[in-house]
DNA sequence: TTTTGATTCTGAACCTGATTCAAATCCTGC
DNA sequence: GCAGGATTTGAATCAGGTTCAGAATCAAAA
């Protein structure tokens, strides 16, 4: 009974299809010009066919974001894979992160929309689950290689937290950093310019807050711009 | 010509009762249920004269916003005249920040759908350039007090570094655990609980990094909560 | 007090675009 | 070749933001 089984390739051809069809809308003509009709007529279906994919389109805007979330991932898988010490390693995290959100600024855009209350509230509850699956493997890689830290010496585990808990800090870092400079205009009005290598510093001073070793003293905007140069280079861009 | 001057006095009390509303009505029915004909009306005005205030339900959501921005300015400007040092003073910022936004759920949402850019783009400049406006107070609360805290050698300038890039990282973590948080589920499938405690570790584990005298060391979690507290209930709920 | 012209208010009509659903079409197994 | 279920279609429906022609109001002038 293969039958069944083609008709779920195609399914799942013609849905993907469908989102890589709306990235490519989306990047040409910005998140507030998809519409529905447009995408399916684009994709020559009917608007209906495309309501048995995503139950709103929201829902698709979500499908869309877990797409990009399987990129994102390579970019932690990679840092983690990267033959240096775990504190490189867990500074190169956050260069990955910010490499991958300024190649890939429609994802990063997508995100931030998707993750607000009434686009979210908006999909189905599968999804957002699915969503937040793809999202699974980051935090494994990290709380891996915190576990490696400890395990070697570099950070001494803070009494009562676990892995993940050590890594919010570095984490909440990246996010807030995204989430400042998709607010157009403000970090100009706050005279704030490259706010990349400002957010690099911090890390570094962050990871020697916690006391990872080795420490970076005196951390130096110069040599620390330098230093993510050369591991975008190395890492994320071979 | 008394005339004109009371015109528009009725024409900004108009505006403030239509924004008061707006806020009940998503502190009662949430974001997505906010609908301009249903405001208008129970205003008991028509939906025409709502749109002589605000060029769209996005500008309107922008003015709201700009409203809130008022209370939280407040939080800033007393966190800087606490009488304490530099550090605790900066610390409390961040315990200000993070107890604004538990009083005010809507409030942050609403900052953080607004500054979504499909709702961004929909209000007009000067309606964005006012929310700006009005944080800019904020941002010369937080450069004086780095100021303050360089002068009186706390803190060590950092090299070509100026006051608001100093404390971008302490921003940038509250920013980040905001963002963190709204993200419904994200922490809970990360089996991260009290997100606050942990934001308050981090921001005392990045100070000292950023060596921001006295060094709070080590940083335990619990005395550090306490201290939250402790500020919390001094300087926010007096 | 009436007139007048401007200003403001009104809300039904308009418009865009997401969503639905009855009919048409396509399968597949007999 | 055909019956009946599954799938697809796209025009119709619906929701809700936005507009605008006319109604109402107002203030100054006559």
């Amino acid at each position: 009974m293969g039958t069944a089984e083609r008709k779920q390739k195609e399914k799942e051809e013609r849905e993907r299809l469908f989102l890589t069809r709306a990235g490519e809308m989306i990047r040409d003509e910005g998140l507030l010009n998809l519409q529905m009709a447009r995408l399916a007529e684009s994709c020559e279906y009917a608007t209906g066919t495309l309501y048995q994919h995503f139950s709103s389109k929201e829902d698709l805007l979500v499908a869309l974001a877990e797409q990009g979330a399987h990129r994102h991932v390579d970019v932690f898988r990679r840092a983690l894979a990267w033959q240096a010490g775990t504190r490189d390693r867990m500074f190169a995290i956050a260069v990955g992160d910010v490499h991958f959100a300024r190649k890939n600024p429609q994802y990063a855009k997508l995100i931030q929309y998707v993750f607000a209350e009434a686009v979210w509230e908006n999909a189905l509850p599968e999804r957002r689950q699915s969503l937040l699956g793809h999202c699974e493997p980051i935090t494994e890689i990290i709380r891996s290689l915190v576990r490696e830290a400890i395990y070697h010496g570099d950070l001494r585990a803070g009494g009562s937290l676990h892995e993940m808990e050590l890594a919010l800090g570095p984490w909440c870092l990246c996010e807030g950093m995204h989430s400042l400079v998709h607010t157009q205009g403000l970090l100009e009005k706050c005279r704030i310019h490259r706010p990349e290598e400002l957010l690099f510093v911090n890390v570094q001073l962050l990871l020697n807050g916690m006391g990872w070793q080795p420490l970076m003293e005196p951390v130096e905007p110069a040599a620390t711009q330098a230093l993510a140069d050369r591991i975008r280079r190395d890492v994320f861009e071979s």
